[in-house]
DNA sequence: TTTGCTATTGCAACTAAGTTGCAATAGTTT
DNA sequence: AAACTATTGCAACTTAGTTGCAATAGCAAA
């Protein structure tokens, strides 16, 4: 259904994404935003605003959903994503500018990709 | 750990795997042995399965666990796995015996990769 | 075969992530 | 300013998975 109106809620939750280049977990968000919006609420805003293509969902290594903004993705395009990169170390997820060729399967029909490659990133890296 | 002992439950749980091509849900599992075994030994057994490289472990879409026999892994060698198929019709998921190039990523190290291809299966493909 | 060691199991209670229904609130249009 | 209804907050619930602990059952040694 998408955004409607202009709320406090989706401001607050658009404004934590706006500096950050990498995803946030839903908990993450949850914890940042305690005092100011319910859970009920953020899970709502996200799911809309998914809805729009301003934001796509991840789902991180143990299944909980992260959300990242969307440069490459419109509204009708939300599907055959680029993929994300989890770092083992410090736990952050970020999406990857690159193309995985998605393969051909007979008899099959590969619809969308959901490719998550698990490692240790820059930070980490060259602390090691 | 692994598995030390010859047990009822590992029987049972391994009973289920032999003539099942696809990969079953825990919660299917759980489900199929209520009257035999307690949930928590199921998700102990399955775990330990694992780490003795029998079964492996993906992740649905919904980020519920789902486990299948091994086929080409072996003990140690349980990372960079094939990628599965998730019917979006049936809701079935399955490995697909084919290779995916795991890319390089400069100041990054990839260990492994979740790979989840979504769409629609040979049987329902046909459906339609 | 019995004894003893300890891996394994079952149970109950808990955690964590996410969802639902509903009444109250607040954008937006008239 | 009034009215319409999308959006929000709350409380209660669901679902998947985990934990601690006492009871049970493989297995090895005697």
């Amino acid at each position: 259904m998408g955004v409607f109106r202009k709320t406090k809620s989706i401001e607050l939750i658009l404004r934590e994404f706006t500096d950050e280049k990498t995803a946030i977990s839903v908990i993450e968000l949850i914890k940042r935003l305690d005092s100011k919006l319910n859970k009920t609420t953020i899970y709502r805003v996200l799911e809309k605003l998914e809805e729009d293509g301003v934001l796509h969902c991840i789902l991180g290594n143990n299944g909980a959903k992260w959300y990242a903004k969307c440069n490459c993705c419109s509204k009708s395009n939300h599907y055959s994503l680029h993929p994300h990169f989890e770092c083992i170390d410090c736990g952050k997820i970020d999406c990857l500018e690159i193309k995985v060729q998605i393969p051909t399967i007979s008899d099959r029909k590969i619809v969308s990709s959901q490719i998550l490659f698990k490692g240790t990133c820059e930070g980490c890296f060259s602390l090691n």
